[in-house]
DNA sequence: AACCGCATAAATATGTATATTATTAAGTCC
DNA sequence: GGACTTAATAATATACATATTTATGCGGTT
């Protein structure tokens, strides 16, 4: 009566857990950019023991959300205006060919999982509250299945990762920036714009709406003078 | 008297070096592709702590090098046909933007980097011994700084890092069938050849080659028979 | 008196030794 | 022969020790 009948794999170990809620508190800005993770503070606060804690900050290491400074410890990768332009630019690059090769090589059902993603997110609201910005994330969830979707079907996992990575970085300043830039954005009808341009099979337009769908959010981000020294 | 006049910043930490190794073992090919990378073992072979091995595997896995299974260790990330044609295609689409950014970008002390960097790996004999197939890590590490000087206009060191990342996991590749497959290759004349290309302004030409570089290497190793399965 | 360098002390990151917990393998009973 | 139990193996986590960095304070110098 102890273990349950199929172990599955993966008993989740503590550094993995440390990791997610870790993750989860750089994404949403609960631990700001810059600030310094100390070993002892972030026990404390976890409740847990030094090893996973260390494991875990390696680990975000890798995604680029916490540096590494050697023999000083850990912070929280910092927040630039370069950096913000950079990843956007970056980001541009790489789903546009990630969308073009799913484009190329659509089947029924990539169609199929595009429109469903689609629908779902178009059903839900952005805000979990009708007065201020309040996170849904719900909303989130589906949002980054859209943009996964999207490119599906290029047949690389490594793209889907590295995009995966600089939606993940992206989030981070959305997430730093939306309370006082929500709403000004019409997001539902720009993802509408995309699945139509990528369903008419026109893939130059559908790149040029999906560019202009990141670079619009990178300029309501940079135009908020609090978030940058 | 004890420590030196300028600490520097990063005296290097035990877990640091023990991942150099590691990395290096692992890209010879040493640690041959799907063993089992248990702690004890490479405590011993590397004579040092618990700690710093699990933090040097740790970071291995973010390069793609090592995958952890939860609760049941890592491992040397195994090689496939398909993982090979797939590292190759994502390589050839990234470095394509690379190549056209860095391009567009141009300017005379890019071009002068990337003559001087093809001048270099020219002289450099590819292996050191004339009968067989001797690795020689000066070109290697010029090879490495050829390839990396193509792309080192584009302005996004995020691409860079993704394509660094893809181009040692087909140095991996390249080492595990080496032994079998050299010579057989007329690198110096594909490195010349993408040279005068980019020299000539002529982007979808140096695309053309720079491809046809990456693939036909992936052809030389998917024609080693020994290597999988 | 203010400032720089040096030495010391506190804080904290890194590493070791050990204990705990999960997985794999072996053995036993039905 | 298959499923359960038990023993061995090895991964994960804790507690502790060491080494490095950062902060503090003192004295000497301009």
């Amino acid at each position: 009566m102890p273990k349950l009948a199929l172990a599955v794999s993966g008993s989740e170990t503590l550094a993995t857990n440390l990791y997610d809620r870790l993750r989860a508190d750089v994404l949403a800005g609960k631990l700001e950019p810059g600030r310094k993770l100390q070993i002892e503070f972030l026990c404390e606060r976890y409740s847990a023991g030094q090893t996973p804690v260390r494991e875990a900050l390696n680990r975000l290491t890798s995604d680029g959300l916490v540096e590494r400074r050697e023999q000083r410890g850990f912070a929280v990768t910092p927040v630039s205006r370069d950096d913000l332009l950079e990843i956007t630019k970056t980001r541009c690059w790489l789903e546009e060919v990630g969308l073009r090769e799913s484009m190329a090589q659509r089947t029924a059902q990539w169609e199929e999982e595009l429109v469903l993603a689609h629908h779902r997110l178009a059903k839900m609201p952005r805000s979990n509250s009708t007065a201020g910005y309040e996170e849904n994330p719900g909303w989130e969830a589906l949002h980054k299945a859209f943009h996964h979707a999207l490119i599906g079907a290029c047949q690389s996992r490594w793209l889907i990762a590295f995009c995966e990575q600089l939606a993940d970085q992206l989030y981070r300043y959305r997430q730093l920036a939306v309370h006082r830039t929500y709403p000004n954005r019409h997001e539902r009808g720009e993802h509408q714009a995309i699945v139509d341009a990528v369903l008419a099979g026109d893939a130059d337009e559908a790149v040029r709406l999906l560019n202009a769908h990141y670079r619009q959010t990178a300029d309501i981000i940079l135009a908020d003078a609090q978030l940058f020294g």
